[in-house]
RNA sequence: GCCGCCAUAGUUCAAUGGAUAGAACGGCCGCCUCCUAAGCGGCAGAUACAGGUUCGAUUCCUGUUGGUGGUACCA
């Protein structure tokens, strides 16, 4: 297939208003609202007919007399003030499953590859990762894996925190507990060790006096100092490999590429900038007034690039790192997937980039922003003291309910096998809960919801994978090659279903939305179930039994790219 | 103050300007001598408010209310 089942009748169809005097008119096809209404409607008829003053029912009788659908579909109607409704044949949906099982990427059409840049998880190395870093490295990875599998060239940049005044005080307090022999112990939980470090900075003048000079030594390129910096970091980020290899997600030390990285150019941002009229100094600070950002009084908002006393910001920092993801990693599209609240500063640092030319107009630079989570109070999500809730202890949690539900429905089963079982349900749901939801908005995390195993989570869909497997296991001798055939409406649904799985994808990399494939991956396997209900698979016979086999094959395959997509693990059973 | 985002069943979430606003949880009622009932089927239940644009508005515009975030030297 070379193009999606939607882009496939969007063309015929604006082939055929065409034909029929209306040049140009947009299809405007869709999956159809409700069943009768067949699988995809074209509504683009009213609006053409509005526009030239034509009856629109009489329009559509004309479009449907040139729309050749010979072969796609069983059944093409007008209905209403002038929608055409069409209903896919079975043979055509049985075609293009036996087309997906044929080939390795399920039939999924390659877009004109793009390199693009995610720039996600960022977490700052000051501290340990907490709960406030999920959304973004699981939502980036999921985008990151999407696309790689359209064939994008993706490049990940994990744009960690690691530096800053801050790490003055953390190296000095990491020479402090060297002296005392308990650095390994102290650093064994960064959070800890951050706090100590900060109670000393507050309590002893001496001790911050010297936080302050190992900043000045830091930046002035102080070897000891910036050994004992990279030390510190090197630590930090093994933290972090730690959650990433417990959530599964995908980003190495290569991707990482954090704020220092850029520390060289920044003068030269700001000397650019001024060069070019963008920067004016005002009340002592480097500041860019951007036109696109004034208020009802003209006043346009500030962007600092260069603080009074010469010290740098993100600001600057963003900018350097735009120009770094121009020139040296040419990307066409950059994908920044962070918080939300930061939207105001991505749109000036777009706006500016643009205007300095650190980027092409023809270049996508995209905030992907997401809300934040909430526990079940409608607040921030804290431990119950109201501290911050660490995302290694946050995982653990989930491994440990998940273990205990295992446990109680397979009571029987190995411990190992519950344990892995465990792992792959309750790090799915966690991952799932989040990515299956509009990460425009902030969401409630609630443990009960996500582990129901009930619904829109991750164990239906691994289950649902777990009972095709199920059927494999117990198969035997069937012809994999057999012919697809589409007698019952489960059967056919099924086969729809797995005919938009492109389409899903699709709209994942345009809009940057992961939760369109959880969806997708859930009505998949909500098809699935019923087809599961209505038609025997083992129990029937012949070419039949063939058929069905081949159709759980392609579903099963389905399920597990998507899930692999999500960055969430299928399970033979459970 | 100014700028932005959000407001959908009791709850948690969906819905490229399309037809009768979809799910899930919870509630009520059914389905296991039959491939895993972690499943399937059914019932009740919602667009904050007021205008406007449109053949058609949850969606776009204006105002109101409520929430939330940002807003000159943190990121």
């Amino acid at each position: 297939m070379q193009q999606t089942l939607i882009e496939l009748l969007d063309a015929r169809v604006c082939a055929a208003l065409a034909a029929a005097g209306c040049e140009g008119a947009p299809a405007v096809v869709a999956p159809a609202g409700r069943p009768e209404f067949g699988d995809y409607q074209a509504n683009g008829v009213m609006g053409a007919a509005k526009a030239r003053k034509m009856n629109p029912r009489q329009l559509a009788i004309t479009v449907l007399e040139h729309l050749d659908l010979a072969g796609i579909a069983s059944k093409v109607e007008i209905a209403g003030p002038g929608f055409i409704n069409i209903t896919l044949a079975p043979a055509f949906l049985a075609s293009l499953a036996g087309d997906a099982l044929a080939e390795s990427r399920l039939g999924v059409p390659q877009p004109v590859a793009q390199r693009v840049v995610v720039d996600y998880s960022s977490p700052n190395l000051a501290k340990e990762m907490h709960v406030g870093h999920l959304r973004s490295t699981i939502i980036g990875d999921a985008l990151a894996r999407v696309l790689r599998f359209l064939g994008h060239e993706v490049v990940a940049q994990n744009h960690v925190g690691d530096w800053g005044t801050q790490f003055g005080m953390l190296t000095a307090y990491l020479i402090e507990a060297e002296q005392g022999g308990e650095a390994a112990l102290a650093l064994n939980d960064l959070e800890d060790f951050y706090r100590r470090a900060k109670l000393r900075f507050d309590e002893d003048p001496a001790f911050a006096t010297r936080a302050r000079e190992y900043v000045v030594k830091l930046q002035g390129g102080d070897a000891q100092v910036n050994a004992l910096w990279r030390k510190f970091l090197d630590i930090s980020l093994h933290h972090c490999e730690a959650v990433y290899e417990k959530l599964g997600v995908g980003l190495r030390r290569e991707d990482v590429r954090g704020e220092s990285a850029y520390n060289d150019d920044l003068p030269a941002v700001v000397a650019d900038l001024q060069a070019k009229g963008l920067a004016v100094e005002s009340e002592g600070a480097q500041v860019v007034f951007l036109d696109e950002f004034k208020n009802k009084e003209g006043q346009p908002q500030a962007y600092i690039v260069q603080k009074q006393d010469g010290g740098y910001l993100y600001s600057t920092t963003d900018l350097a790192a735009v120009r770094y993801r121009t020139g040296k990693l040419k990307a066409d599209r950059v994908l920044y997937v962070v918080d939300a609240r930061q939207s105001l500063h991505f749109q000036q640092m777009f706006t500016l980039s643009r205007k300095a030319g650190y980027a092409s107009a023809a270049m996508s630079l995209e905030h992907v922003g997401f809300g934040v989570m909430l526990g079940d109070d409608g607040k921030p999500f804290k431990t119950r003291s109201g501290g911050t809730v660490k995302l290694a202890e946050l995982l653990e949690e989930a491994e440990l309910r998940a273990f205990a539900l295992v446990s109680e429905k397979n009571p029987d089963m190995a411990e190992v096998e519950r344990h892995k079982i465990a792992r792959a349900v309750g790090i799915g749901a966690v991952k799932y809960a989040d990515l299956s939801k509009n990460r425009n908005s902030d969401y409630v995390f609630s443990w009960d919801s996500m582990l129901a195993f009930e619904g829109n989570t991750a164990p239906y869909l691994q289950y649902a994978y777990t009972r095709i497997a199920g059927v494999f296991r117990r198969a035997e001798g069937w012809n994999e090659q057999a012919p697809i055939v589409l007698m019952e409406e489960a059967e056919r649904q099924l086969a729809l279903a797995l005919a938009r799985f492109a389409e899903a994808l699709q709209a994942v990399s345009r809009e940057t939305m992961p939760h369109f494939l959880c969806a997708y991956l859930y009505e998949l396997a909500g098809q699935f179930m019923r087809f599961y209900e209505a038609c025997p698979v083992l129990k029937s016979e012949g070419a039949l039994r063939d058929s069905r086999l081949r159709l759980c094959r392609l579903t099963a395959d389905t399920l597990h790219t998507g899930l692999d997509l999500l960055g969430i693990d299928v399970l033979e059973a459970m």
